[in-house]
Formats: C-alpha cells, sequence, structure tokens
DNA sequence: GCCGTATTGTTCACCACTCGAATTAAATCG
DNA sequence: CGATTTAATTCGAGTGGTGAACAATACGGC
C-alpha cells in the first residue's frame, strides 16, 4: 500500500509518475531538462520515468527544440491517441456528448435532446454512449465527464437538485459507470468550466479564478489556489442566488431579489420586451435571447440598453466576488458574450464603481457550450492525470 | 535534494515525519497503530519515524491507553515543551504579545500600546520581543506568528493595508525576524482565526468553515477543502465591504451600505444611541459596545433591540457566505458573542429566511482575543507542521 | 576545421526508506 | 492457563531516487 498519502493509495513512483505526466500535459512541448528544473526531480530520474511514459504511449517525443546555446533539447508531447475523454453536457432541453483528446480538443461530437424524466434520460444517454463506443473501437476511453446545470454532491456523486430540468437526487454515475465500464466523474456546470480554464486554455497557470456563468440562471465556479471550492456538501457556488434586493422579484428559489433574477439572459429578454428591470418567476418570454443578442448588433438601441442593464447587474455580483474571494480573473461564460462590446464595459464600470480595491481582470470565455465541454474533459482526466489544474 | 517536492525541498522521510507529527498534533493521544491506520502506513514504518520523533524530543509518550481487547495502545502527546510559539497580535489600540505551546495554550502573555506610527511601533516591539526572549531564556521558540487587522500580501508577507490602523504596505516579517533570530508568519486576523479554528479547539475536524470577525470591522476567513481561501493578492475574505445597499450610508471604505456599516459594533451602537440603523462613517460614540451589552444583559430593552437588529444584519451576510461556499460551519468572532442568547437566535432567522439550502450550524466562537492568539499560534506552528490545518 | 564551453540526456553504483512477514509483548476471555 | 486479539518491534528484501560521471550535441572563436 501507499507509502505517500498524498492521494491515498500511490506508491512514490507513481506520485511523481503523474506529477511529471500532469506537467507534460500543462506545459506541453517540454524538454526532460526542463521538467527536471520544475519538478525539482533529478534529470536521471526524470529520464527513467518518461522512458516509462513513452513505453506505456502516454508521451510521445517530438522534434528538437530550440537553444541558445549547448545541445538542443528532445520535446515531449502528451500523446493525443493514446486517452481519449468522453464528455457529457446536460442542458435543460439538449444534451451533447462529444470525444475529445487530453488536450481538450473536440473531435467529434453528437446531440441529443434531453428527456423530461430522469430515469428516461439515462436509459437514453447510456443507449447512446454505448452506440458511440461501439462506432469508434479503436478509441482509448480512459474517462467519462458529466456537467449538470444544477448542485452535485460530490462526495456521494449525485446530482442533488437540478431546479432547470426538475430533477432531485439523481444517480448518474453508477448507470453510466454499468453501461460503459469506465469511470464517470460528475460536476456542477459552472465548476467544470472553472476546472477546465485552469487546465487548459489561455488561463492554465491562474491559481485563484472565478467563472460566472450566465444563462437562463447565474453560477459560479471557484478555483482558490489551484484547487476547486466545493464546499462542505459540494454545493458551494450558489452565488447567483444571493439577494441584492430584499424586495426584489421573486426568483424560482422562493426568495426574493436573487442575483440571477435581475442579471441571466431571462431578466434582459424581460427588461427589453416590458420595461421591466426583473422578470418575475415561471413568464414565458416571446422573443430568445439570440434574437436580442442579433438585434443588438443590427443596431437596435432598446435592444442594447437591455443588455446594458444586464451587464450592469452582472456587474454588481462580479464586484461581490471580487471583493470577497479577490481572484486574479474573473471569466464570464454565457451566450452574453456574444455583446461583449456592449456588456464588457458595462461590467466593468458597474464593478468598478462597487469594488474598492483593484479590480481583477474581467474576461468573456464565449458561449457555454465550448467551455462545458472541454469541462467535461477536464474531468474525465482527473483520474489519470491526479487533481490536474496546474502541477 | 527532494524527491516528492510536495513540499518541495523535503525528501519522502521528511513528508511522512510531517504527516505523522502533523497527526500526532491534531489526534492526541493517539497510538502507534491507530497512526499506521490514519496514514496508511506500515505500523512499521510508524514505529520507525516515532521512535525518531520521541528521540528528538518532539513527542512524548504518555500513559497506556483503554482497548476493549488485546495488548493496550502506548499512548503519544507532542512533547508542549519542545517547541513554543510567540504570538503577536496587533490591534487598533493595543497590542498582544504571547507565549504559547503547540497545543494553543497560552502560558504568558502581556500587552502594549500600539504605537500610531508603524515605525515606531516595529521598533517598539521587537525591543518587547527581544525583552520576552531574554527572561525566558530556557524555551525553545520555534516561530513567530503575527496578526494584524487588514490586509496581509501572503505572497510578499507584507501589510498591504490597514485601514483601522492607518497603515499602508508596512514590514513587518522582516525586522521582526533580524531582532529575533525566529521566522515569522504574518496574517489577517480573520484569516488566523480560521486557522486556529481548523487546527485547535472543537472544529479541528471541519474541512469547510467560515468564520466571521466581528468588532469596528467585520472580516471573513475562509477554509475550504482543509485550505485558507487568500485569493491571488492574499486580499481574499473582504465580504465586510460587500454592499447590501446601494443607496446605504456611506463606508469608511468610500462606498455605500457595506454589510459592515450595518452589523459592526459601530452600528449596534448607533442604532442604540441615535435610533439609527447604521453608523455614518467617523462619528464617534459616546458609548462603549461593552457597556451596550452590560446594558442589554441588565435587561435594557431598546440595548437587546439594537443587538438583535444586529443580529438581524449578520445574518444577511452570513447567509450569503452559506449560500456562496456552503461550509459545514460558520463561527462568529467578537465582543458580539457575550449577547449570543439574544443576537444568535436573530442571526439564524434572518440567515434562514434568506437561504433556499439548509443553513451550516452557527456558532459563537468567544470575543475574538483568544481566537486571534491561538491564530497566531497556528501560523507560527505551520512551519513546523507542514500547512497544518487537519491532516 | 578544431577546440573550449554550455546544455541535454543516459548509465550505474549507492543508499535511504518503505514494505511485508514474522516475532515479541501485553491484555482479555473462557 | 492456554486461546485469541491487538500493539509494537525486528529484519530481510526490493523499490526507487540520488549524484556523479559520461555521452551526445550544438555553437562560437580562432
Amino acid at each position: 500500500m501507499p507509502a505517500i498519502p498524498i492521494t491515498a493509495g500511490d506508491s512514490v513512483r507513481d506520485v511523481n509518475r503523474h506529477l511529471i505526466l500532469g506537467l507534460i500535459r500543462a506545459r506541453q512541448p517540454i524538454s526532460r531538462a526542463d521538467l527536471a528544473r520544475q519538478t525539482g526531480l533529478q534529470p536521471s530520474t526524470v529520464s527513467l520515468i518518461t522512458e516509462q511514459l513513452i513505453g506505456q504511449r502516454w508521451v510521445t517525443e517530438g522534434a528538437a527544440g530550440q537553444a541558445a546555446r549547448g545541445r538542443k533539447p528532445r520535446l515531449l508531447y502528451l500523446n493525443v491517441e493514446r486517452a481519449r475523454i468522453l464528455g457529457v453536457d446536460v442542458r435543460p432541453t439538449v444534451t451533447t456528448i462529444a470525444i475529445a483528446d487530453p488536450n481538450g480538443r473536440v473531435i467529434a461530437y453528437e446531440r441529443m435532446p434531453t428527456a423530461r424524466l430522469p430515469g428516461t434520460f439515462v436509459r437514453n444517454l447510456c443507449r447512446r454512449l454505448q452506440a458511440f463506443l461501439r462506432a469508434h473501437p479503436r478509441l482509448v476511453c480512459e474517462g467519462i465527464g458529466v456537467t449538470v446545470p444544477g448542485g452535485v454532491d460530490h462526495a456521494r456523486q449525485r446530482l442533488v437538485s437540478a431546479p432547470n430540468l426538475g430533477w432531485r437526487d439523481v444517480d448518474l454515475k453508477a448507470p453510466i459507470e454499468q453501461a460503459t465500464g469506465i469511470p464517470v466523474e460528475l460536476e456542477n456546470a459552472a465548476n467544470a468550466c472553472a476546472i477546465a480554464e485552469a487546465s487548459f486554455g489561455n488561463h492554465r497557470d491562474a491559481r485563484d479564478l472565478v467563472v460566472v456563468t450566465v444563462s437562463e440562471g447565474i453560477g459560479t465556479g471557484i478555483i482558490s489556489g489551484g484547487r476547486l471550492v466545493r464546499g462542505a456538501s459540494g454545493l458551494a457556488g450558489e452565488f447567483g442566488h444571493v439577494s441584492l434586493d430584499e424586495r426584489g422579484p421573486l426568483c424560482s428559489c422562493g426568495r426574493r431579489g436573487c442575483w440571477e433574477v435581475y442579471a441571466s439572459n431571462a431578466a434582459a429578454l424581460s427588461a427589453y420586451t416590458h420595461g421591466a428591470r426583473a422578470v418575475p418567476a415561471g413568464r414565458a418570454q416571446a422573443l430568445t435571447f439570440d434574437q436580442l443578442l442579433t438585434r443588438a448588433e443590427q443596431g437596435d438601441g432598446r435592444a442594447a440598453a437591455a443588455l446594458s442593464g444586464m451587464g450592469d447587474y452582472l456587474g454588481r455580483g462580479i464586484a461581490m466576488l471580487a471583493t470577497g474571494l479577490a481572484p486574479s480573473l474573473i471569466l464570464v461564460v454565457g451566450e452574453v458574450t456574444r455583446a461583449w462590446p456592449i456588456v464588457g464595459p458595462s461590467i466593468e464600470k458597474s464593478a468598478t464603481a462597487r469594488s474598492s480595491s483593484p479590480l481583477p481582470r474581467i474576461v468573456p470565455a464565449g458561449d457555454g457550450a465550448e467551455a462545458r465541454l472541454r469541462g467535461t474533459v477536464a474531468l474525465g482526466l482527473q483520474k489519470q492525470f491526479g487533481t490536474a489544474i496546474v502541477a
């Protein structure tokens, strides 16, 4: 059994193997010498371990790199063919299944409708996954990451509640693992986005960042010191349901004036169609948010004003997160990023006015789709690359 | 050099030594067999390492413990004489210097006035510390923990700003280390309280807790997954300056309606004396908060009402922390805990009304003095016991 | 072209350290 | 008083990192 119960159950070699493999993934291409410097291990040790990793086909050796003087380094890459990850992104109307390589690049994906009843959905999903795997028999799939728009009890790996789906206490892990034989990681969508941003992409070195997902509701994924903040029950990140105004409109959660009542897509729609500042829960909208974005792009002043107002409210919550958590970076994810020229300055202005200390950078990170899919990949990778999230 | 760069620079043995020493501190008294079970190490390895630790006088062997069947275990204790910690708790008017054992028990302490100018203060403090050490020449002092009521840049180990003190960008570490030759750890007071609660006391197993310190202002210390949430700059935890009402009274930070404007000691005083709900910044009070507490205890209905109102506002912020961070425990620290029979239910009621998910336990943890001192001890111990914070 | 220098990567003997199994020690129970 | 159970120690074996020497490049100056 274990020597170093860092990730209990690992031997010393396992720890270092994970360390090096994780570093190769995060910093590729990278030379053995650099690995030795960055890990603090001896070059000899690094050589041994990388030799093993190449033998197991986890790593490939590429062309020689550049060096000012001396022998040129031989660069190491992650072998993207060695491990594939299945990602399942569950959304209220549509669920996306994707297969990706360990760099987070999506190779293929398909969509399926999200059934209303969780039982039906799980059965359908398992069938689709099995068909997907049969259709790609040569792929070595090492993990499945599942993201859901709701609270996940991470210890028990169960979906606790997803208001937008109307589901409560659903076991997604066991049935999928049984149907596919591949380990499943379940996570809240905003948390998955945060992990994805810290694992791949432009912000992989950020160790303190907050992701704000904006769509029907608002979710937050918090990474502090390179680790996800999950809270005791795994239900942290519900800042969307912090009240900005006690006397505000009713929210789907039953209370009043929640941040997401003011700053969600639906709120902007409501501001546009009814001139109201916030949307009463449950009222249907004639226009879609996409259409609103298009109108703003086409020069509709009232649409732009609605989006600008949404940015103002987003800024309020972002100011709260910035003052309370002091991240180095706040990422906004959602359809609304399409209108960043309008929304971005509005957020910036609103948040600046409400924050005493200098604000962190506030950056748009695409509509949710890609971020969530990359999140599922990061999740599926965790088993292979340790805690991932930088090394 | 290192094999396992967990805390870079440590060998395998060092890691396990730290692991076991930390576990003995946290779970003492404990048998070797229990250590083996809890670490996953072999009993033989544990025996070897504990033998070393006993030889180095870090650990002592006490009486035999109880067991239902079989040989009775020989219990191990931390040798409280081996390492002492100096704690320095800097407050606006008075600074406390204490010497404590690694269990957080204060052996002796003394107070000194806090000079207005940081330069003067540091000189005075260094003299006092040197005298303190000369007066106790036989104590092995392994670390100095310093807590300040302000933001600390943990990477640079500098006090960034302390509004209550009027200090900005002060180096407390280097001068004290130079004067005493003992390593110094600097930390924000609320963070130190959080570390103390997770290290000592009744809540040492809590891995997700939030400490709310209530005095002139409101500070929060967040521990998530057993680790302190510091934020990128080390300035996380400023939830006291999140605005509850945009149109609220001015706060010392320059913005309006901050949580601490409504829920600090001064706010309760103002509610009592002026009938106002919040205190305008900078206005002096005739009554002290202690006197207000005494009046409430003596049956003054208006005093009780002021405190109850303070609890109501405390509950609002606590609801925000509970929803956003989902800790298993929220600890309230400050003089206000003296009036817990009044304030506690008021907080509970207010927070419950503003939170959809079930609230974590909300517990009073004494006025700040003891908590902050134990926080300084926990800080000073970090060098010796690794990251501390549970094992 | 050749040699000094700088840097990468490999080989190998040594040894620290953990494991695992056997053994000793101590306590309770029938 | 022996059987059983749990605690702690002893010791041989093997894993695996270290460190130093060495091999392999590459470049620049002469």
